[in-house]
DNA sequence: CGCCGGTTTGACGGCAATCAAATCTAGTGG
DNA sequence: CCACTAGATTTGATTGCCGTCAAACCGGCG
């Protein structure tokens, strides 16, 4: 039942090294962070961490996709970050956690005890610097999704949501083509709803949409193919490169 | 035209000493920042910064209120923070400004010349740290308000708008009467409006909701007087508490 | 084959946006 | 001191987007 613990590996060889928290240790440092980390394994659907828990670790994705979410005591539900490889979870410091964290795939997750972490963050620069700086682009991205979330229309929304993805994936697959992109959704069109602030319906009806209108085309449920960029973001409602191009 | 600049004054004297980026320095490093800071004041609705121009300082409020907006091309507009006092402007490692943040009362700002910040911050702790712990807080006040955002109501928006105000006020006066809270609110009805994702018409339609229905009494446009803090909460879609009282 | 979760599609209604006009408030100058 | 003006706010009438409720569809798996 229990998710397994997967045996340990060398940081050398971890392919979130250069990208996580510890990017910018050197071997002694990452010495020290190897003597109090361990891996664990949680299935898809699974709970990582229950808001209001306290937590007795912090750590970093090492592959699957999680995601972060609050809700209301009604059952109102909305996602506040998509956490992918690389991305770090608790926050030192506090002990309880604030928000939901739930494996979307199955998620293999590098934990630090929560207090040797600590310590270790507060004599080890280069790790609390590097949290700051992951800290700070995860502030940026709350705040660009603040727009999404609270001005853009239905249609807009799920493009910001695909041309997000989009880009993401562009961002690991080696410069390719920039025009023509193909993708798999890693959402369900309901989590894509409380991503999005809206009903699972209407991201249907706006994924339909944007098919009729050849923004995208789909294959089954989830595998997207845009094949055109500019357009895409273009519905988005960005500047027509957004960053992206050139 | 342009505003005045103060004259300096002691750190040990600042209002946001103990909450502000240099709330764990010493008196060493404080010296070291005095050296690099200066004071600028600008008049209410003055931009402070515009979005994309190069930043060649960073700094903290010390007094009036500020606002952090983005815009789209066809002018919609999204704020995506507030500037009190001893909140941290810029960010280092980056050249150009994300938001624009404009003045809404008049405020003084203590800057720091970038490039000697960011310096110091590389071999002081204490800021990075601080820096660190207060970034981690915008991030949560971002999430927070992306639930706010994505899954409340008009009504609901209004009274956490009000609600979130009311705290920030509880904590800067002393504890008083926890029941009944008195504050002015420092945002035009059209401010509201982008901070809550609306339109202002719907933010005076829901102020005025709220007032014929006893949740708050108003004096002028924007005396507001919360007779049962409870009651708001409850409006506003927060567990009864919300980690306000008790 | 039949169930089940995820998804699509349809019909309808409501909440907030839009368009428009009245009212309030604070300055300004006569 | 008061009329006048500009900006902020309130209020009203109407529209339309998206949420709600409901049913059909689809793919996978026991």
């Amino acid at each position: 039942m229990t998710a397994p613990t997967i045996s340990s590996f060398n940081c050398g060889d971890c392919p979130i090294r250069h990208r996580a928290v510890c990017a910018r240790c050197d071997s002694d440092e990452l010495e020290e962070l190897d003597a109090i980390k361990y891996y664990r394994t949680y299935e898809a659907g699974r709970p990582i961490i229950w808001s209001g828990d306290s937590m007795n670790f912090v750590g970093s994705v090492v592959s699957g996709i999680a995601t972060l979410t609050q809700t209301m005591e009604d059952g109102r539900t909305q996602m506040v970050g998509l956490l992918l490889p690389s991305d770090f979870v608790g926050r030192p410091g506090r002990d309880g956690a604030a928000y939901n964290v739930v494996a979307t795939t199955e998620v293999v997750m590098c934990c630090f005890r929560k207090k040797p972490f600590e310590e270790l963050m507060a004599r080890t620069p280069h790790i609390a610097h590097r949290l700051l700086e992951m800290t700070l682009d995860e502030l940026d991205a709350a705040r660009e999704w603040m727009l999404v979330l609270g001005r853009k229309t239905a249609r807009e929304k799920i493009a910001s949501l695909l041309s997000i993805i989009a880009r993401r994936d562009a961002s690991l697959t080696p410069a390719g083509a920039k025009d023509r992109m193909v993708f798999d959704l890693p959402l369900t069109r309901e989590a894509m709803a409380d991503y999005l602030g809206l009903t699972l319906e209407t991201v249907s009806r706006q994924m339909s949409a944007l098919k009729k209108d050849g923004v995208i085309e789909l294959e089954g449920k989830r595998h997207v193919t845009v094949p055109d960029m500019g357009r895409l973001l273009e519905e988005a409602g960005d500047d027509s490169d957004g960053g992206f191009l050139g």
